[in-house]
DNA sequence: ATCCTATATGAGAATTATTCTTATTTGATA
DNA sequence: TATCAAATAAGAATAATTCTCATATAGGAT
């Protein structure tokens, strides 16, 4: 995991961050958790090594990230904030039975849509993004 | 308004519910305000009229309609709950600039994503709807 | 029309998620 | 290595939502 760490602390220095090891614990943790942990899922995963860090750091420095794009908040029905360290373009199937957020990744159907928006322009709004949330049922669920 | 109010009562009535004057007020206060408005918004706004209502039945009855499908529940990726009146099939456009959350309908739109996901099936998933989330500015913002 | 009872509401306490405050520590730069 | 703006720890504060329970009421039964 070392070789991702120093990744992680590139991508923190080029977000114009200081590197702390707060941070590169909570970026970590964000890319090993997957599934759009919590900031508690977050916590609970990073106290496990690091029993001392405090939860206002953990929603600081989500906001940090979030502010700088290293991660996104991903949109929920629920009152409790998820993140999403994939901020590459993709969609989410959210579960009906469960709370598992799905990624989906159709880069023939973004093609379409991005096609289909340039043509029929929204009046008096400039869409910067599209993300499909599907709703459904696992299987398996 | 008492035409409408009528059909409050039926729709509660025919859900199961018991025709309160709250949950009434409530489910107009919902279709009055429009952009899908939080607990708060409708309870400030029946306050006005009914000083009386209580918070935590406000939230009650948000839950029992969303239960019988009366309202929705709005993604967001903000930790406050919005409701939406309008149960039939559209999507939204979100402001970057602002909380407005505007409402989208395209049937051809939802033709083509139909068909689309007809053919491509996703594997262990049973999809039930599909959202549009329009992340984007109004030129008025 | 009145009664009955399961259900809904009001009032306010409790909980949960998140933010804020402040003293202390630390990363990065020189 | 010294400096200092920025970040963190600790825990208090706030905001949104849920819970508890005593009282009220809608709607079916009488
Ligand atoms: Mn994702
Ligand atoms: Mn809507
Ligand atoms: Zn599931
Ligand atoms: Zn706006």
């Amino acid at each position: 995991m070392n070789i991702q760490q120093d990744e992680l602390r590139n991508k923190l220095s080029e977000a114009g961050l200081k590197v702390t090891p707060q941070r590169v614990l909570i970026l970590e943790a964000i890319y090993t958790l997957n599934n759009h942990p919590t900031a508690e899922n977050i916590l609970e995963y990073i106290s496990k090594s690091n029993p001392n860090i405090a939860t206002g750091t953990v929603y600081k420095v989500l906001d940090t990230l979030v502010q700088k794009n290293l991660i996104r908040r991903v949109k929920t029905d629920r009152d409790v904030m998820r993140y999403d360290g994939i901020t590459e373009k993709h969609h989410h199937l959210y579960c009906n039975k469960c709370d598992i957020i799905e990624d989906y990744n159709d880069a023939e159907l973004d093609e379409y849509l991005m096609g289909y928006f340039k043509k029929k322009k929204l009046k008096g709004f400039e869409i910067d993004d599209i993300v499909l949330q599907i709703r459904g049922t696992f299987h398996k669920c």
